[in-house]
Parts: C-alpha cells; sequence; structure tokens
DNA sequence: ATATGAAATTAGGTTATCCTAATTCTGGCC
DNA sequence: GGCCAGAATTAGGATAACCTAATTTCATAT
C-alpha cells in the first residue's frame, strides 16, 4: 500500500522486518545485524539501516537499536512478531488441512496472507483447526498474546555423530528441500542416527528401523531440525 | 506495500479503482466520473485524475480515459475487476460457510483479502464449497475468467408500487444495513410487495404471506435489490 | 598503535500513492 | 453567444519503501 497521510504504525515491511528479527536472533535474542537481515529479506543494506532507524523511533519503540552493533526487538517488537508467526502457521496447517495444499505449497501463500488476516479470522481458523499446538512442517503454533514456547533444536548438520535424534521440525521456506524430504521420509516425529560425515559435504544418514542408510547433502541437513528422543 | 522497481502491474489500489469502475459503471457500462470514483474509494479527486491517466498509459491499457468524460473498462481491465469481484464473493462464501462469519461481517474481511489470494487459493475455496453459484448476499459469484452473469435487479427503492418483487440481492458494504435487513427477514428469495411511497422518506412494504405490512426508509430501500418473482 | 577490509551508515534519488491549492474545461441558462 | 458553477485537471508537495554511490566505523592483525 501507498503512503496514506496516516499509515498505520505497522505495516507489511514492518512485519516483515520484524519476523525476520526474530528468527535470525534465534532463541537466545542475539542483536542482529544488518547484513543478515538485508539477506534475509533480499534488499540492500542502507534499507535496513534507514528502516531500523524508523522501526527504533516508532512509539512505542518496536527494537533496540545500536548503531553498528545490530538490533533486538522489544516487547511491543516481539510481541508484533509473534503474531505473524502464529498467524503464519495457523494458516500453513489450514491451507495444509482444509484447502488440501501440499505442505510445500503453504509457506508462500501464507507468508503473504499472514499480514492481511483480521484477529476474527485467525481465532476462527483456529477454531476449526481445534486450537492446533503445530503445524504441518512441526512447529509450535504459539498461542494468542504469547511469545512461543521454544525448543532445544538443532539443524540435522550440527548434531552429534552416532547419537540418536528425533526430527521436530524442518525448514519451511524451500519447496524443492520440502519435497526432497518428503521423498526420503524425514518427516517430523522420525528417529534417526547421523553415520558419519563425508567428503563431499554429506551425511550418511539411517532412520530408526531401517536397515540401509542414505546419503543427504549438508545443505538438506541445514533445513532439519532434531531434538533428543523423547523420554 | 512500497515501491520496488519493478512493481507489478497491478496493486491493491489499482484493483480498487478498477472494481470500483465496474461496479459504478453498472451493467451498462457507462462512463464513470472522477467525482463518483473519489467519492466511492474515498480520495480526493485530483488523486483519481492520476490514477486514471496511469491505467490508461499501462500496456495493455486497463481503462479508455477521456479527459473531462469519464473512464469505461477496457478488456484487460474488465478480467481484472471480475477476477477480484469472484474472489471477493467466493471469500464472503467462504467466510461465512465455513469460518462462521455473520453475514455483516464477511464484506471488510474479503475486501482486504481479495487482493492477496493466489489463484490456488480461488481455486481450492471454490472447490471446497462445491463451485457455487450465488454468495450469502445474494449475488452470483462469476466464473473464472469470465464477465459475470447479469440480472436485471432494481434498488427496491424504485420499484413500481403494488407490484410483486422478489429480492435478489442486498448490498453487501455495511454491516448496519445488514443486520437492520436481517432483522426484518429481507433475505435474498422473500418475496413482497411496495404498498406506497410515505413522506417521510419511507416506504410501506410487505412480505409475502404476512399479513402486517411495514416501513422502511428509503435508504434502506436502496440497499434491497428485487427481481420479477420467477417465472 | 595503526592499517585495513568488511560492515554499516549517510547522502541523494526513484516510484507509487496520496494530498492541497490553483487553474481550466464543460454545459446549461439567460 | 457569453457567463458561471461545478467538475476536472495541472502544479507542486508529502511519505513509505526501495535503490546506488560515497563515506564512516569497527575489529582485528600486524
Amino acid at each position: 500500500m501507498a503512503a496514506k497521510p496516516f499509515a498505520p504504525v505497522t505495516s507489511e515491511s514492518i512485519g516483515d522486518y520484524l519476523k525476520a528479527i526474530l528468527e535470525l536472533g534465534g532463541s537466545e535474542e542475539l542483536r542482529v545485524t544488518t547484513k543478515a537481515l538485508a539477506e534475509r529479506l533480499r534488499v540492500r543494506t542502507p534499507s535496513v539501516t534507514g528502516m531500523l532507524q524508523r522501526l527504533a523511533a516508532e512509539r512505542p519503540a518496536l527494537v533496540v537499536y545500536q548503531k553498528h552493533h545490530g538490533v533486538q526487538l522489544t516487547a511491543a517488537g516481539k510481541r508484533r512478531a509473534w503474531e505473524l508467526v502464529r498467524h503464519h502457521r495457523l494458516l500453513e496447517l489450514f491451507l495444509h488441512d482444509v484447502l488440501k495444499y501440499s505442505w510445500d505449497e503453504v509457506h508462500d501463500e501464507a507468508e503473504r496472507l499472514e499480514h492481511f488476516i483480521s484477529e476474527r479470522f485467525e481465532d476462527r481458523v483456529a477454531a476449526i483447526l481445534g486450537d492446533p499446538e503445530i503445524d504441518p512442517h512441526g512447529h509450535i503454533i504459539p498461542h494468542k498474546y504469547e511469545a512461543a514456547a521454544c525448543r532445544d533444536e538443532v539443524p540435522l548438520a550440527r548434531w552429534a555423530l552416532q547419537t540418536p535424534a528425533t526430527i521436530s521440525s524442518v525448514r519451511d521456506r524451500d519447496p524443492a528441500a520440502l519435497r526432497e524430504i518428503e521423498r526420503l521420509g524425514f518427516m517430523p516425529g522420525t528417529g534417526l542416527v547421523v553415520e558419519r560425515r563425508n567428503a563431499a559435504s554429506s551425511l550418511s544418514v539411517r532412520i530408526a528401523g531401517q536397515a540401509d542408510g542414505m546419503r543427504i547433502s549438508l545443505d538438506l541437513a541445514e533445513c532439519i531440525f532434531v531434538i533428543a528422543p523423547a523420554g
């Protein structure tokens, strides 16, 4: 949308920045760099600097911004960002379960719509889905007004060798990777062991209960998140 | 959204203008005035003039624009406008039937989302609704790629006295009017007769099969569209 | 302690959309 | 046929979000 004289204090762009800061900061809420944001949002660094200054100047401030030292979300920024994450994950599950999207189709549509659905829409979707906890890719759907629960998940690429792991979630932004993950059977909940790291940027992995292992690329292993097996 | 250097040839604003031209032009596709558009879109007339010049300059042109003499849609403009009308009406029905919105809540949400849903979303919603023909307010849902069928409907305010009429549809943009219409029982499909016009800008109306008539304001009667009863 | 390269910021510019104020066109009326 | 009110347009400006080019800051390695 354009520059109405009394633009809302939030916009699609602002939402995208806040969500990116949330996701790049991780559960430790590290300060996020200008460059990382520029890459994630596919804009140039001066655009990021400009937007961060705006977000910090907003009343109430949405980020804490120290020139040359990155940004963190304030409580207000976190609230908005988690709201968008909730919208995104609810929409993904809704598109998958109700509108029969395949799991690699849901991300792009959810990424667009998350900015435009009303609170009523959010509530009604949650209701017809039965207040779900987990989205189609295994991510926790945060509750309303609540910073999401976090899990100690790690990309499979960094999991210790020979140590049982359970797939907790998969990155949702790459349709090709998602199709590959599905084809190979790496669905959330699946147990596995990394047997060794090979020279050619690949990992030898064996799924629990299967005799044969398989090789997957490190790139793919960066898209699969694992936790220690339950119990 | 903002001004990316290679903005899409369509935007939320452009869509709003095209839809407004479609709706104000009516089925005869009359030329629409700058002022009428400015009022409908709640912007000032210079903004309209500027946008009309853009739409006419677009390749392919979306409107035929003659300075001082109004605009009409071209085929390309009509296609886009009808697409949005289809989105709008499908969304209204979806929000009503699936997400359990009341019929006065659906318009605003549909008006926002119609610009952002993908073709896939449109198709899946149509599929789960069983390729519906009519939206919750009685409007025909145009088929894909097809200029909508038109009916010879007339606002109740202009229907002949003492002549049976059937309610074909109701205007969807005013939640208060919709609640009133529902309370009084003027749902699409209802038969009625206008018994007389009163001094105080009101009409005396009797619903088919009911003994007592009632008075409704001319304003409300402008929101109710009627046709001759089915053959 | 300083040089240096990467990262970040500032400076200045573009486009889309809106605005207000000033100007021009059009169509009806005498 | 000329005048006038209202409608429409042009002129000039604002804001959001982006961009490229130029400059500054930081962090580290000698």
